[in-house]
DNA sequence: AATAAACTTAGAATAATTCTAAATAAAACT
DNA sequence: AGTTTTATTTAGAATTATTCTAAGTTTATT
């Protein structure tokens, strides 16, 4: 995978060094990594980088909206690469968790009974449950 | 309000002491308070309790489907007397979370891409906003 | 009543995250 | 370009919600 594929440009976030790397790993890991685990990854390079500094990464990333937080339970957070509007789904038996979208063009006023005049800016779904191999 | 308003009956969950309290007195605070400030409250009764008896007790009600855990970002835990189906709303200004409810007979499918086959265990929906004052 | 099982407790331990203060790097200004 | 200002990185300490431990207490069971 080529590595200007992820070259982000987004106005007000200065990428550094620390920030492209962080936010490369976590495009090629598809699986909703922890802040740890990123950490983990990047040991292994020729850049590696302490740990505060990638919570100091995803911090940035996630203010400017090209990351998002997803926090299941009292687990550790973990961060998703899809920036666009979309649920969670916490395989219980593998610990795995999947994007789910939303069907198109359903709105929350749809299936939630929203207190009139609020103002929604982050809406966060998680389900839990089983997907039963058959 | 009288106390037997709450007296708990649920097969397989021993109603002690403290469980009882501590579930009064999430009960008597609508505002979804977390584990230490339910334990706070009730450091001024007659009948203080350790901090981990509030936990353990929490833990018992959440596992007998009587409480509801309702998690935001990393902030600690808080717990929902409402056990019935239902999402959050965090008032990002107050600090407040309400309940909501959703629209009479809307089913998951109705607004999410679910995997076929997908058992759901746990659903927890939380929207972050503002109600602006009018 | 005696024994076993479940519950409570104080305090220690854990672990994710944040903070601190110093070092480095980048940007803005002359 | 060189200097000043501002933002970022860093290692390690500090914080804090929560869990664990092991001993004491209560409740249920024989």
């Amino acid at each position: 995978m080529k590595i200007h594929d992820h070259q982000l440009q987004v106005p007000g976030l200065r990428m550094t060094k620390q920030r492209t790397e962080v936010y490369r790993t976590l495009m090629e890991n598809q699986d909703h990594p922890s802040a740890s685990q990123i950490f983990e990854q990047m040991q292994d390079t020729k850049a590696p980088m302490s740990l505060a500094t990638v919570y100091n990464c995803l911090e940035a990333l996630v203010e400017h909206g090209v990351v998002k937080q997803v926090n299941v339970d009292r687990e550790p957070t973990r961060y998703c690469q899809n920036s666009s509007p979309h649920g969670h789904f916490h395989d219980q038996s593998t610990g795995t968790i999947h994007d789910i979208n939303f069907k198109q063009g359903v709105t929350l006023n749809d299936f939630l009974d929203l207190p009139p005049g609020t103002e929604v800016s982050n809406l966060e779904i998680t389900i839990k449950g089983t997907i039963p191999k058959q």
